[in-house]
DNA sequence: ATGCACCCTGTAGCAACTACAGACTCAAGG
DNA sequence: CCTTGAGTCTGTAGTTGCTACAGGGTGCAT
């Protein structure tokens, strides 16, 4: 039955515990059972959830994203292209996040590349800063 | 003499009259004289100190950040190089945030790729979630 | 005098956790 | 048998950087 607690279910996953009680009280993952010292008791099918969650945390999509990823995910015999639409979707969210850094990156670099030391009141990043 | 009330400043900066007063509890503006209704009223400064303040932020320098460029700042005679360091450090950062955003890119886009259609049971980006 | 736009304070909400406090449980060692 | 220490429980508050009210007051034009 290989049931594990709450602790277990951390190092098996490498999700905090307090972020494992974080998702049950926002609902993406059911409330387990309890052993008689009241104690979570979790299944299997719990890691493998909470695995799922983790990666597509890691992958950067956002509580509600994941939420329908699982919901989807239940559905085996519904057609796949929900998920491809949610995963193209969040490509380009990361794609104008990777373009704005970018482009932030490069006002950046050429405000430090314009440094000639100095003292404060000459400081050619901060006349950059004052736009 | 120029002063302004907030939806004043608001306009003449961009930053919304919410934030303004959120960034004086913050203690990053200092609180401005009054008119007789109780108004703030704003000086010339103070515009140009929170243009400063929407351009650090545009820049995705955080609170903290801000704080510390803004007290510099305002000691002229000081050398110019701690600047330099926070600049710097705050483009490594970016830097960071690029790399991680790009592999994400990487990993997410091929997952995409190998989407042949079919139902959920068999698609392979919810495969690849499962690690 | 009566709208209407603007401003005031204070509080609560958002994401997505993280960090306690204070109490309980459980297994091992002495 | 008792104690000690690690693990767990609930509940609440803090984090960052705002944003959004509610319920009032102010200022100016018609």
């Amino acid at each position: 039955m290989a049931q594990v607690t709450i602790g277990g279910l951390s190092t098996a996953t490498g999700v905090k515990i307090e972020t494992i009680r974080y998702y049950e009280r926002a609902g993406l993952i059911s409330p387990p059972s309890r052993t008689s010292g009241n104690y979570r008791s979790y299944a299997p099918d719990d890691v493998a959830r909470l695995r799922f969650i983790k990666r597509t945390r890691d992958l950067g999509f956002s509580l509600e994203e994941v939420r329908a990823l699982l919901d989807i995910s239940v559905q085996q015999d519904r057609d796949c292209c929900e998920i491809d639409a949610l995963a193209t979707e969040h490509l380009a969210e990361v794609d104008r996040k990777i373009a704005d850094l970018t482009s932030l990156r490069q006002q950046l670099s050429s405000m430090i590349a314009s440094c000639r030391g100095g003292t404060v009141a000459d400081c050619q990043i901060l006349e950059a800063f004052q736009h």
